[in-house]
RNA sequence: GGUGAGGUGGCUGAGUGGUCGAAAGCAGCGCUUUGCUAAAGCGCCGUACUCCAAAAGGGUACCGAGGGUUCGAAUCCCUCCCUCACCGCCA
């Protein structure tokens, strides 16, 4: 959530940065400097009827203990009452309709982003490891002869965009998991978490899911609940509405959990496989900071992400995202691809983002700064990484076509063996 | 699911209709004194919004949340949420 301040202040800047975005925000924006000054307007008015009432009663209160007659004094005051019932409804329903249309609003993009509507105009920043030549076999193919995963028994209990981990396979994922959270709690600091899966509305109100993106996600309860689509959200929010003290931070959670999205409008888009499913494992990295901390622990941040590219040796590269191409909640975005040979294509595995105070301002996330002040965080996330996209460049790199699955060094004494199949 | 007890400021904890935003203690900050790895005394010490060009200073709201009763609610009533204890059920 933008800071309501920054709008009045400086508008026009305001919107020339959303400009940045795709979407446009700049009526959004009007209609909220609208509704902010009527607000005030409605607000001040009630403040000051208020005023009045609270002084009559106190002198009510002072008749009555003196024992005079106050009788002419309390109709005074009902009549207050009354005028103040429509003004003070109109305040309330001014100051919800507020922030309703804040939450609307994007993150600004930070300054010195590429600028450019889609993803044409992101720009790869870093390359690691030499893309290998195309493989003719894809890791389904893969994955069935070597008897790793069932697609097809997968969609007959789910549905399409599932998928079944069988014997070996089953096996490598739990592998996989336990590689990437020991490297990121032994190695990078971050403490484990186990969280719900299952959230409240303002759990994903706070990361910014909400309002904007509600048919994308499963909800229950007539939209009380939802299943996490990242642990992004249970695990920002773990510290949501309370105030930090300034030498906890950095805070480092990882957490790996189950991720649930419709991918609603996605249809027919990269789905052959595990490209895109609606239910997947991820290794999720979260950090809580000072304003001062956030850059450097965004560099840090992918980084650690990265590491576990460079471990199981999977070429990759690193994109910082234009204006137009990061996320609802974001103002700076690197996004980690790899290589994967059946593909022929990178994919996505993680995206480490900074949300400056963005998502802090939606979740009442604050510390006390050195000089005692309430200040918001920042927070960043980045998955370190999906396990789904991890696996299908695993397979397609480390395995010749009819060969068997040759496990990087790191990932051995964590599955059991060298190689499967 | 049942029964019972509760939810007050960073923490502990008073307060059952009237100058209560809320006693007291602890923690924190400042000053003073004595001195030494601390003690004592005094003062300050919640958050949000809003008015004012700003500061200073006003005002309003907030005692789990939302409604209600009343001239007036932390205090009474209703609904909901949550916590704890015991019972039942259960992976």
């Amino acid at each position: 959530m933008l800071d309501i301040r920054l709008l009045r202040e400086d508008a026009a800047s305001v919107k020339a940065r959303l400009a940045t975005r795709s979407g446009n925000y700049s009526d959004l924006i009007d209609q909220i400097l609208a509704c902010d000054a009527r607000r005030r307007e409605s607000e001040t008015r009630v403040q000051h009827l208020r005023a009045e009432k609270n002084r009559l009663s106190k002198e009510i209160g002072g008749l009555k203990k003196s024992g005079s007659d106050s009788s002419e004094l309390e109709a005074q005051v009902k009549g207050f009452s009354n005028e103040m019932e429509d003004l003070g409804r109109l305040a309330t329903e001014l100051d919800a309709e507020q922030r309703n249309l804040l939450l609307q609003v994007p993150n600004l993009p930070a300054p010195g982003l590429p600028e450019g509507r889609d993803a044409e105009a992101n720009v790869a920043i870093k390359h690691w490891g030499e893309p290998g030549p195309a493989n003719p076999e894809d890791h389904v193919a893969i994955g069935e002869r070597l008897g790793l995963l069932d697609l097809e028994r997968a969609a007959k209990i789910s549905g399409s965009g599932y998928v079944l981990f069988t014997g070996a396979g089953a096996r490598l994922e739990r592998a996989l998991i336990n590689f990437l959270l020991d490297l990121q709690t032994r190695s990078h600091g971050y403490t484990e978490i186990a969280p719900p899966v299952l959230v409240r509305r303002e759990c994903m109100e706070g990361t910014g899911q909400l309002p904007k993106f509600e048919e994308d996600m499963y909800g229950f309860d007539g939209g009380n609940s939802f299943l996490t689509p990242t642990a992004e959200v249970s695990v920002t929010n773990i510290r949501r509405d309370e105030i930090l003290s300034e030498s906890e931070l950095p805070l480092k959670y990882t957490a790996c959990t189950p991720c649930f999205r419709r991918e609603a409008g996605s249809a027919g888009r990269e789905t052959r496989g595990m490209i895109r499913m609606h239910q997947f494992d991820k290794v999720e990295l979260v950090k809580i900071t000072t304003p001062e901390q956030a850059a450097a622990e965004l560099e840090s941040l992918t980084a650690d992400a990265e590491k576990v590219l460079q471990l199981l040796s999977l070429p990759y590269r690193v994109l910082e995202l234009c204006t137009g191409d990061i996320g609802f909640s974001s103002q700076r975005t690197y996004d980690l691809e790899v290589w994967a040979p059946g593909q022929g294509a990178y994919l996505e595995v993680s995206s480490c983002s900074h949300f400056g105070d963005y998502q802090a301002r939606r979740m009442n996330l604050r510390y006390k700064d050195a000089n005692g002040k309430n200040q918001f965080c920042h927070t960043l996330n980045g998955s370190g990484t999906a396990l789904p996209r991890l696996y299908v460049a695993l397979l397609e790199t480390h395995t010749k076509p009819g060969g068997p699955l040759i496990l990087p060094e790191p990932l051995q004494p964590y599955y059991g063996a060298a190689q499967i199949g």
